[in-house]
DNA sequence: CGAGACATTGAGTGCGTTCAACCACTGTGG
DNA sequence: CCACAGTGGTTGAACGCACTCAATGTCTCG
């Protein structure tokens, strides 16, 4: 019962050193406009650095660091977090392939997190500079750096929401509805996945024990909802999941 | 002792009816931006529509409402929140003077949270759709919305790590102490001024109930730390505040 | 004056925590 | 090859923080 995968790349999860088609990355768009603007295809290859590989628990940058490149991820899995003097973690975000990263702090010149590889991961480094110098002349990419930290409030802004507002059983039920909509995102299988992430940074992620974690995952399998072995999960029934998740636990304000 | 505040204009919480002097807004360098490079003073006027007035309780938008207009606080106190399906809610931020509202969903074209006046609340009104004209013209004030729309992330990560790595002491020190901090930065007194927030919606802001920011706050009191008589709030002993607010809780990560 | 919002305090409870032990598996070095 | 330490995951027991429920007081507003 307690069988631990072997570590064999995942299906689901996208071997690290398969490199992603550039037509399904999520920061297509981005590069393509680099590309076509200027009609010099070597461009890119200036401002996007390819091929950077981080290994398990390697970081990418630190909070506080001086930006000088943003990521794409092409392949692997991402955690980012913030941290407080004495060294608190909160987990904010996991990040999978086609994701972008560092775009943040752009105002700051400092990251105002810190990420790092949950697994092999292979990035496009983006010299930042050479961006901006781009994105000075040409308003489509400016206006994609918009929609990008946009997105990253709105994200927050539901995380403020669980953290705030719902109970342990609550917030690992949305947390799975919330994998299964990024996993049909990339056209993976919603209802069966692999977790790119330990349950202590799920713990973490959600603001609860990682025994937590455990004991309600437990519960959910006990009472048919998910199967879980390890990290391979399968939603058996997303409907109870969905009602466990909004149901409302406090009827007033 | 339980003697309620009389509801006139307290001294360092500025009366909402004065309009605020246009060098101290927090948005001067974006108007006067738009001033200098038209060299049109009557474009200021066409783009700001000035002193459109909300009551207490009233809402300047609400989430998903299409987005018209932004709006910088002249005078008043505004709180801004996320809710979801089911009606629950979580105050994301209290914003005074000088505040500017609406930025934080440019790209989607939906305002992303609701902000409801706390108390009679005077604001610029600002036409997102002339703004955008002329943001798209002009670099300067592409950087101000990136400046505005980063630090919105900021205090994001900074409520996430609240709410997820601090017990309920700690929540209530940290919030004293970033008030003492917001208090200063307008030139208000640092150690003694009034909440312009009910207890229910700190609680709320801080992910707990209403009771325990009362007895927190009695606890303090009784310590010595802090006066609080209502919403008149005077810091005693930031040192011991910052202790609290700091000090690890549990030692590892 | 009564209704309602806001604030305070007490009593009792339960959820999620901490502490602890244990299992399964991996990787390393003798 | 096996012994060993280390990581990640699971489960049990007991505690305590913060919650819910309830009552009461103070002030505002219509």
């Amino acid at each position: 019962m307690l069988k631990h995968a072997p570590k064999t790349t995942s299906v689901t999860g996208g071997a690290a050193d398969v490199p992603v088609d550039c037509k399904n990355c999520g920061a297509y768009q981005l590069c393509m406009s680099l590309w076509l603007k200027t009609g010099d295809s070597s461009l890119l290859e200036r401002v996007v650095k390819k091929k950077q590989v981080f290994k398990r628990g390697e970081l990418l940058y630190h909070m506080g660091q001086q930006v000088d490149y943003m990521y794409v991820i092409r392949g692997g899995s991402v955690k980012t977090s913030v941290s407080t003097e004495d060294g608190q973690v909160q987990v904010i975000g996991f990040h999978e392939e086609g994701e972008l990263l560092g775009l943040n702090a752009i105002e700051s010149r400092q990251y105002s997190c810190e990420a790092r590889a949950m697994r092999v991961t292979s990035v496009c480094e983006v010299s930042m500079e050479r961006f901006e110098e781009l994105a000075g002349r040409d308003p489509a990419i400016q206006h994609e750096v918009l929609k990008i930290m946009s997105a990253e409030i709105r994200l927050s802004h539901e995380l403020l929401l669980l953290l705030g507002k719902h109970n342990a059983e609550e917030r690992l039920a949305i947390f799975l509805l919330r994998l299964s909509q990024q996993f049909a995102r990339r056209n993976c299988s919603p209802t069966e996945f692999n977790l790119s992430m330990s349950r202590s940074d799920i713990g973490n992620h959600l603001g609860v024990a990682e025994e937590t974690v455990c004991r309600i995952l437990a519960r959910f399998q006990d009472d048919g909802i998910i199967s879980s072995e390890c990290r391979h999960i399968k939603l058996n029934d997303m409907k109870r999941l969905q009602q466990i998740a909004h149901l409302r636990p406090i009827e007033q304000t």
